[in-house]
DNA sequence: GAGCATATTCTATATATGTCGAACATGTCA
DNA sequence: TGACATGTTCGACATATATAGAATATGCTC
């Protein structure tokens, strides 16, 4: 028995939606320079890779599909100027660390805070400097919600 | 012009090792149970998804291919035991949350535990319980430190 | 030794992702 | 007006992932 067109579409919709890494660095400079071409954004990617990692971009259809792609996805929305498309995010930065962080929360923690923070500081060297820090925002937040 | 299958191997054995959410709900079940059979594996991931979500478990060859899979990925070794196989872990939990934590990390906060930090307190709503078990725990960091 | 229970192997499908070339459209400027 | 620059659309292919049926092997029990 297959499915509808409709029910296709429905679970489509339903997916879990998850930012690949490729994704991740595209939406990275939508947020700084939206609204923008796709262009733009496959210029912008070559740069910000090649001085930062030394790794060469993409070519102009790999970085259009994928953001076609996204705009399937609702992380994108598309504009259209005349004969051009405009992209603007459809998340918000915040919103999408939220999700990441939370994936990772919920995968390698149980989803629960406490035992993340007890593994970064048993596990990943928190320096005193960054402790201190930690512990003026946690002090800070306290007084806030007073 | 086609790569050779030495070039293909060495681009296989570099390429970055990420797991996906079903090979994380696998390995949890491995580092509690292992050394185990891909069997066991899949009735006990029956029974967790089960009694925690209530959704059905995966056939017994899909649990045994995404294995396989995990094995030639290096997350998993096997062990022959006459006819058998014993599935063992080859990264530890520690190892795992590890990598799964700086992916977050280098993906949504640059890199770098601060801003994290910044970002928890301000929109992850920290509770005042977490707030202070977290000063806690820095606090007892830091004296360990001296 | 025949058959059952269990495990392994093989094969196959659908979808997602990464990658890109080629063809086609169109606004602009000499 | 015709060439060029810039964009858009389409199609294509490789690999990864999720999923699972079918065929095959084999140890054990009666």
């Amino acid at each position: 028995m297959s499915d509808s067109v409709e029910e296709q579409k429905i679970r489509k919709n339903e997916r879990k939606i998850e930012m690949t890494e490729v994704e991740w660095e595209i939406m990275r400079i939508i947020w700084d320079i939206e609204p923008c071409s796709a262009g733009a954004v496959q210029e912008e990617l070559a740069r910000r890779r090649m001085s930062s990692e030394g790794i060469s971009g993409k070519a102009y259809s790999t970085v259009k599909t994928t953001m076609d792609r996204m705009a399937e996805k609702g992380f994108l929305q598309i504009e259209k100027v005349r004969n051009l498309q405009l992209f603007k995010s459809c998340i918000s930065e915040v919103d999408a660390k939220q999700r990441e962080f939370r994936k990772m929360l919920k995968r390698a923690f149980n989803g629960a805070l406490t035992p993340m923070m007890q593994f970064l500081i048993e596990h990943e060297g928190i320096s005193t400097d960054e402790a201190s820090q930690l512990r003026e925002l946690v002090r800070k937040s306290e007084e806030k919600a007073k």
